[in-house]
DNA sequence: TCTGGGGTCCTAGGACCC
DNA sequence: TCTGGGGTCCTAGGACCC
């Protein structure tokens, strides 16, 4: 049935929250969140019970509790998020092979090829729903529609624990009054310039000429929102994709960029990239360092080598050398005074599949911009040793840049394991 | 008490080529 | 002497998503 309305889109509610009410019954019921302190730190998931009180994710902790002063905060059990968010996947996956998973606690899911084993597409959700909230004990909502749009939209209208299937003949009659930044694109920023023209619902926008709207918003997004509005959306639901870019990021609440801080906290970030590069056989051209300072301005230097690496002392180096281009640039106390920082990232994109060890490429002097050359790839081979020693005896086996820092209170790294994309 | 961590895509200007 | 159009790649910044 091409037209009709089999694409699901199913999100679990307050997914981390959910799981912490799951695993201790006396969280049930009451408003908690995932993360976060009365000290410092950030909410990184809430309840609904912390919702209704106005606490969302990414709010600092001592917020949270003055929006709600009973609430609950819990450390994370991040292991376990990842062992039953598979769980759930594994059910979607017993009603149809076509599921696109775009975060842990999200997937698009295509049950057009399935309606002769399970039924309408409107049953399939609903069996879903049931197998979850009884075989996982979580709650998840889901929309049921004709397109990848519609879908998202609908579920979002569920939460919580809802089903909300959206009609083909019905559409318009759906989306025309609901608010615009339900859409997907639409973010502060746009619903600010739509709503300066007077556009507050998806029918407003849909009634908007699209040359205005492109002129509003830039040509791609504007062409895009106005072809969402009219219900136009090409997206095919897709099994795999393939990351484009992989990077890992570093907080570091307010320090001095001094030589050694700057190296030894892009040696734990080069670590990490270029491990999971390595990991997948692949290696990346385009390196890019993002800087943030204590005022939270944020500014990014990038290069683009000649080859690809994958090495992570190369990464480092070539990291450290855009880091300190930054800084020099915009150090707002170059006067004399110490630069502050809040945050390092790397990023390595311009990806490509690297199957074959580069070895010899005689000549040129060690240089980071040649990692052909004879230290470029004794230094992958390096690296390929401390891969295997780490597959057997751990992680912390091997550490570049031993105790330059201790182990700093950040983020457990089954967090960011959490929120790695499949490369 | 300064607000985590991992991603995608787009824009605009400049360099460079034909 | 001034002048064209089309295309690709790179860099920096920004909006947005989960």
């Amino acid at each position: 049935m091409p037209g009709g309305a089999s694409i699901l889109h199913a999100d679990l509610d307050a997914f981390y929250a959910s799981v912490e009410q799951l695993l201790d019954p006396a969280l049930r019921g009451r408003p908690i969140a995932v993360g976060g302190s009365d000290r410092g730190g950030v909410v990184l998931a809430a309840s609904y019970e912390a919702k209704a009180f106005g606490v969302r994710g990414g709010m600092p902790g001592w917020r949270a509790r003055r929006l709600c002063p009973t609430i609950t905060f819990v450390r994370g059990h991040f292991d376990r998020y990842q062992q039953l968010a598979d769980t759930v996947v594994g059910v979607m996956s017993d009603f149809t092979p076509a599921v696109e998973r775009i975060s842990i606690d999200e997937a698009f899911l295509d049950v057009s090829g399935s309606v002769h084993l399970f039924g309408p597409p409107t049953a399939i959700a609903t069996q879903l729903r049931d197998r979850v909230r009884d075989e996982v004990g979580l709650p998840i909502s889901v929309g049921v529609a004709r397109t990848k749009h519609l879908a998202k939209i609908a579920s979002q209208v569920a939460k919580p624990d809802g089903l909300v299937v959206v009609d083909p003949d019905a559409e318009r009659t759906f989306l025309d009054p609901l608010p615009v930044e339900l859409m997907w694109g639409v973010g502060p920023v746009t619903q600010r310039k739509l709503a300066a023209e007077g556009i507050t619902t998806i029918g407003q926008l849909a009634r908007s000429s699209s040359g205005d709207v492109e002129r509003l918003l830039g040509h791609a997004n504007g062409a895009k929102l106005s072809a969402l509005s009219h219900n136009r959306d090409p997206r095919r639901v897709v099994t795999s994709t393939r990351a484009r870019s992989v990077g890992a990021q570093s907080a570091m609440g307010r320090r001095v960029a001094t030589p050694e801080a700057v190296r030894s906290t892009l040696g734990h970030l080069a670590d990490r990239v270029a491990t999971r590069l390595r990991t997948k056989s692949r290696a990346g051209r385009t390196i890019t360092v993002r800087v943030r300072f204590a005022d939270l301005r944020a500014v990014t230097r990038s290069i683009t080598l000649d080859a690809a690496i994958s090495a992570t002392l190369t990464l480092t180096e070539v990291a450290e050398h855009l880091a300190w281009q930054a800084i020099d640039a915009e150090d707002p106390t170059s006067d004399g005074g110490p630069c502050e920082i809040s945050l390092l990232a790397i990023s390595v994109s311009n990806l490509v599949v690297q199957q074959v060890i580069q070895l010899e490429l005689p000549l040129p002097p060690p240089d980071p911009r040649s990692p052909g050359s004879e230290a470029g790839a004794a230094r992958w081979a390096v690296d390929c040793t401390v891969d295997r020693v780490r597959a057997r005896f751990g992680t912390a086996a091997v550490d570049y840049l031993p105790a330059a820092l201790g182990r700093r209170r950040g983020v457990p790294e089954t967090f960011r394991e959490l929120a790695e994309h499949e490369l």
